[in-house]
RNA sequence: GGCCCGUUCGUCUAGGGGUUAGGACGCAAGAUUUUCAUUCUUGUAGCAGGGGUUCGAAUCCCCUACGGGCUACCA
């Protein structure tokens, strides 16, 4: 007898979407401000899933709230996810056969799915005011209770429920403002399978009749979300832990317009790195670490926000860290170009908890990215910085620079601060490593080796001169950790940076000697 | 408050019935570096608690605690 195994997992957390032909993801943002660092994360998981798949990776543009439109954020989104190296397959600007891709290009395409959703009888006309419905909150919050517009109390409410036809008939005649609701069925279970967290469950009698059209023409998220999602023919719906409470409303909607339904996968959240909660835009860099990609200023108080851009992060470092966050490759790789990171992704090895970010390992992440790139292309991107400090050199001698210095930076910024001597004379002497190293005699000395450097007929390379140099500090019997540490007080003008001999060799003789004389000179023993 | 989700070193995480519970960041010590930084080596530190199930539980189940999210004519 041949025994089968049976089928023993009945959740297979794994993606079914792997053999799933024309995967068809979406990031929709609204443009509300600066997409945050979560916000980036979401659109990168869901690009990898694309990539990976050989899918569709889309850009929907989510302004149905027109009291939240803030001037710039959508450039500023695909600007974001462009430097992150993103591509938008589809969307606004790329174009593509499931356009418009702003919600607010789409609106009229919204109100025939809220008046077929009140033809079958799944959503009413309300017609309650705000005013209304805050008194009726308040009102429920004294007796210590909460108000839900539901099943139980939508027959008290102003609706085309609880009102006779005639009533509603004359009330929109009279030009009353209405919402349209969401029947949200009474009392049924609605299960889902989310990718991330396996089965899901919700009871209708704790939902509330969610607003899916708005009286002001506009559809809310929550249907122009599942109208959009399938007639872009979206296959699964990557979003946010902060949606899955809606997911119930979601699925019931495919169910009711009689749809086949997306898999959904919520992602868990990035928290603060201190404190509680999730890392939330109005954190701005107010923690010591930018929460957004590129910089962002605000263009109603010109409140400036840091960026990882600005701050000298290297967009695949930053795309790197970001995946890092919340999925892991099940291996002990943790540096992943782009391409990698598609071939490696599995929404199925997303945790499920939130993840605290760490500003120190992002840090760490920048510096391989640095140690991992040529020196060339480095010099390439610190040329604007010297520049701006009014520098200027070739480029070939920069990448020399680079070369001695990377190892030591964390970020290219870094660079000058780490070897600014090697562009300019020092413009002052450390203090402390003026009085721990600057004392009596030792200008007299720095005399002598500077006659000896200017009579100095060797070759000006590192090794040669460090070699005479030696000889001659021993001939003289001084202490050479003495001479060494003034030496370079003179040349960088503190206790720090490359190895003394190479920075001599790298400005020259004339340089050198005139560092010397100027030390000689300027630092007060 | 209600609903939903979660909980392995300080942090990010591996591990999914039998492991000395693995790695990374950070931190500490040592080595190298005439300084600083880098680098290398070593070390540090964890299964939230309580009940089950089982020969055996970090792993499966339940409860509690804690954390988080949502609870708008915002997304």
């Amino acid at each position: 007898m041949i025994w089968v195994n049976d089928v023993k997992d009945n959740y297979p957390k794994s993606n079914i979407s792997m053999n799933q032909q024309n995967v068809r993801v979406r990031f929709a943002p609204s443009p509300t401000g600066p997409l945050h660092m979560g916000g980036v994360r979401t659109a990168l998981f869901n690009y990898l899933l694309a990539k990976k798949t050989g899918g569709t990776f889309i850009l929907r543009i989510e302004d149905t709230d027109q009291t939240r439109f803030v001037p710039g954020a959508e450039d500023y989104i695909m600007e974001a996810l462009k430097w992150c190296g993103i591509q938008v397959d589809e969307g606004i600007v790329e174009g593509g056969p499931y356009g418009p891709y702003r919600q607010s290009d789409r609106k009229a395409l919204y109100q025939q799915y809220a008046s077929q959703l009140l033809e079958s009888g799944n959503a009413y006309l309300a017609f309650d005011s705000p005013e209304d419905l805050e008194q009726v909150r308040s009102e429920y919050e004294t007796k210590g209770e909460t108000f839900t517009y539901n099943a139980a109390t939508r027959q008290q409410m102003r609706n085309s429920l609880s009102l006779s036809k005639s009533v509603v008939d004359q009330l929109i005649a009279s030009g009353e403002k209405y919402v349209i609701r969401f029947k949200m069925p009474d009392d049924e279970v609605v299960t889902d399978n989310d990718l991330i967290r396996g089965s899901v469950s919700f009871n209708t009698s704790l939902l509330d009749d969610k607003v899916l059209f708005k009286s002001d023409g506009m559809p809310t998220y929550h249907l122009a979300n599942v109208v959009d999602d399938h007639l872009m023919e979206i296959t699964h719906v990557i979003r946010g832990e902060e949606w899955l409470p809606s997911m119930p409303l979601h699925v019931l909607l495919y169910e009711k317009f009689e749809w086949e339904k997306p898999v959904f996968a919520h992602l868990p959240l990035i928290l603060k790195p201190v404190g509680k909660g999730k890392l939330s835009k109005r954190d701005g860099d107010k923690m010591g670490f930018p929460v957004f990609p590129l910089r962002w200023t605000d263009p109603f108080t010109s409140e400036v926000s840091s960026g990882y851009r600005e701050e000298g992060y290297f967009p695949d470092a930053f795309v790197n860290l970001l995946a890092m966050l919340g999925w892991n490759p099940g291996t002990e790789q943790e540096i992943f170009s782009m391409d990698e990171l598609a071939e490696a992704f599995d929404l199925s090895r997303v945790g499920k908890s939130g993840s605290k970010f760490d500003p120190e390992k992002a840090k760490w992440f920048n510096h391989q990215y640095m140690q991992q790139k040529d020196n060339a292309e480095l010099a390439e991107m610190l040329m604007p910085i010297l520049h701006e400090k009014g520098v200027k050199v070739e480029v070939d001698y920069v990448v020399k620079v680079v070369e001695m210095l990377k190892e030591r930076a964390t970020f290219l910024p870094e660079i000058w601060d780490q070897g600014f001597y090697f562009f300019e004379d020092p413009k002052s002497y450390d203090p402390k490593t003026v009085s721990k190293r600057w004392k009596e005699g030792v200008p007299e000395m720095m005399q002598e080796i500077y006659d000896f450097l200017a009579s100095y007929q060797g070759a000006w390379s590192p090794a040669i001169v460090k070699e005479d140099f030696s000889a001659f500090v021993t001939k003289k019997q001084w202490n050479f950790g003495l001479v060494m540490n003034a030496f370079r007080l003179c040349i960088v003008g503190a206790a720090m940076g490359a190895d003394l001999f190479e920075i001599c060799a790298m400005i020259g003789k004339e340089a050198t000697l005139r560092r010397i004389q100027n030390g000689i000179q300027n630092i007060p023993v």
